[in-house]
DNA sequence: GAAAAATCCAACCGCAACGTTGGATTTGGT
DNA sequence: ACCAAATCCAACGTTGCGGTTGGATTTTTC
């Protein structure tokens, strides 16, 4: 078998997203990364630092993909429901992802990536002005104010999904849907225009 | 100086609600805990057991609280967005609480105090349902959904303080009521009755 | 075939944490 | 005065983790 550091490297990081997304970067240990992903652990060390790196270089890389999987939609969030229900379906997809920001914002050390990722809510933000001066959206809300909103809705069921538990009982599939489509309505109330 | 074992009870649950609220589960070490109530070490055991008994006791006791503080409006939920906007009230002033709610959930251990919290929530929607009924609500979100979302409008803020952060920039006093006043209007928009 | 790079392996250091224990000391009740 | 309960104190055993290191082994390259 030919060396293959390209996939080294992955199977490291992956090994360290289930991980580190599973029981937080205090929870995780280095050597079950290593265990997991069938590579030793000194190896680690080589390619990413110590444990805080890789955890910022895990997180970094999860934001960029979806970022790259759910991008702002063309029509100017015309749709702003469904929007949210693609957000919604990945986080349900890749449940990774919540728990790694929270761990991130619970853990309150540096935050990963912190340039690129301002500079992409601040596209955002941009995107919903446009909107609201277009009449798409309401300009009841603020835009940065409506773009966290929205990404919480998406997100909040996946954050304490104990709790969602409590209020909705056992998530099954049919459970599941009524989830995307309550995310969807209350997206739509939420930011569409409307008389009142 | 008479012995208060009520008060040193008190002192040293007040420290670990502090320093689990901060530090989780693990990054929380016992011997912090009595250091910062100045109690020795070894009485936390005889008080509470161990870590994982402790950490439940804390986060029931600060639900409690929050229940307490925060009641159900006694008219029936018709002004919806005040309702979420003392509970963000509450949690700005109690920022510990969703803290704690998010290890739980993240630590994915025993739900600390089930049967009351599941007690307390089906009550929540039971009212939810009826101002749904009562034409108080729009029943276009299910009340369950609906008490979820509205609880999450609240706690999303401090949930991922880092994000909000990005898209907002710092929270100093007026950002901080702008906030609050997105989280009435938005819980308005999302639970109020409107022609459409 | 030799040198260089990637990987494995095993052991190590230092440290910090959980939970316990055995006793000394203080306080309260009777 | 005496006994029981609460507290303090200091040390312990054990376990586990982060990060490093020195070398053996395999693969690539030239």
């Amino acid at each position: 078998m030919a060396w293959d550091t390209e996939g080294t490297r992955r199977r490291l990081k992956e090994a360290a997203t289930v991980e580190f997304a599973e029981r937080g970067p205090d929870g995780t240990t280095m050597a079950r990364i290593a265990e997991r992903a069938g590579i030793n652990k000194e190896r680690l060390y080589k390619y990413f630092g110590d444990k805080q790196a890789l955890f910022e270089t895990v997180l970094a890389d999860e934001l960029q993909k979806l970022a790259a999987s759910v991008p702002p939609p063309e029509d100017g969030f015309a749709n702003i429901g469904e929007f949210a229900g693609r957000t919604y379906d990945y986080h349900a997809a890749h449940p990774h992802l919540v728990r790694l920001l929270l761990w991130e914002g619970l853990a309150g050390g540096p935050v990963a990536d912190e340039a690129n990722r301002t500079a992409h809510y601040r596209d955002k933000t941009r995107a919903y002005a446009a909107a609201q001066r277009a009449g798409i959206l309401d300009d009841d809300v603020d835009p940065d104010h409506m773009a966290f909103m929205i990404i919480g809705l998406s997100a909040w069921w996946f954050s304490v999904p104990h709790l969602a538990g409590m209020l909705t009982g056992a998530d099954d599939q049919t459970e599941h849907a009524r989830r995307r489509a309550s995310v969807v309505r209350a997206a739509q109330r939420l930011a569409r225009p409307h008389l009142d």
